[in-house]
DNA sequence: GCCAACGTTGGC
DNA sequence: GCCAACGTTGGC
């Protein structure tokens, strides 16, 4: 299983929005990012994903899980844009803040951290591991 | 609100 | 195919 990174301002699409949808999830549309994008369509169903917020909160706030693979992205007609859908899974005990991540430095290769305006992102396992464990939050 | 970083667009 | 211009993102 990979693990993933969806960043989203809260005002436009927020994780309280992300859990009203359940178990049905919703589709991770809007994203016109070539890189971005090629990480959708290497998604798996049962990939699982920290969910960001951006802007005022910049923290891991959730976890998320992949639910459909890459398809087109129906708020276009543009066919080169698809994405995934994504369902919340459970919330941090406690957000781990991108103060926090640049603080650890085993979290210094991490790509939010290099590239912080890309808005999907691969995770490693062990970047998976450390952040679950600063939010004191299940990793399964 | 500013600005640096970066991606995309379009003229040549 | 290059690169200048432009638009967007997101941290500060």
């Amino acid at each position: 299983m990979a693990y993933w990174l969806f960043k989203s301002e809260p005002s436009t699409w927020s994780w309280d929005q992300q859990v009203a949808k359940g178990a049905e999830g919703e589709e991770w549309d809007g994203v016109r990012n070539y890189q971005a994008r090629n990480f959708m369509r290497q998604m798996a169903v049962g990939d699982r994903g920290f969910f960001y917020h951006s802007q005022k909160d910049k923290a891991i706030v959730g976890i998320v899980e992949v639910c459909a693979e890459a398809h087109p992205d129906s708020t276009t007609e543009d066919e080169r844009w698809e994405c995934v859908d994504i369902k919340a899974v459970r919330p941090f005990t406690i957000p781990v803040t991108l103060d926090q991540i640049k603080m650890d430095e085993r979290l210094d290769e991490m790509v939010l951290v290099k590239n912080s305006r890309l808005s999907v992102q691969p995770v490693s396992d062990a970047e998976w591991q450390v952040i679950c464990d600063l939010g004191q939050t299940k990793s399964d």
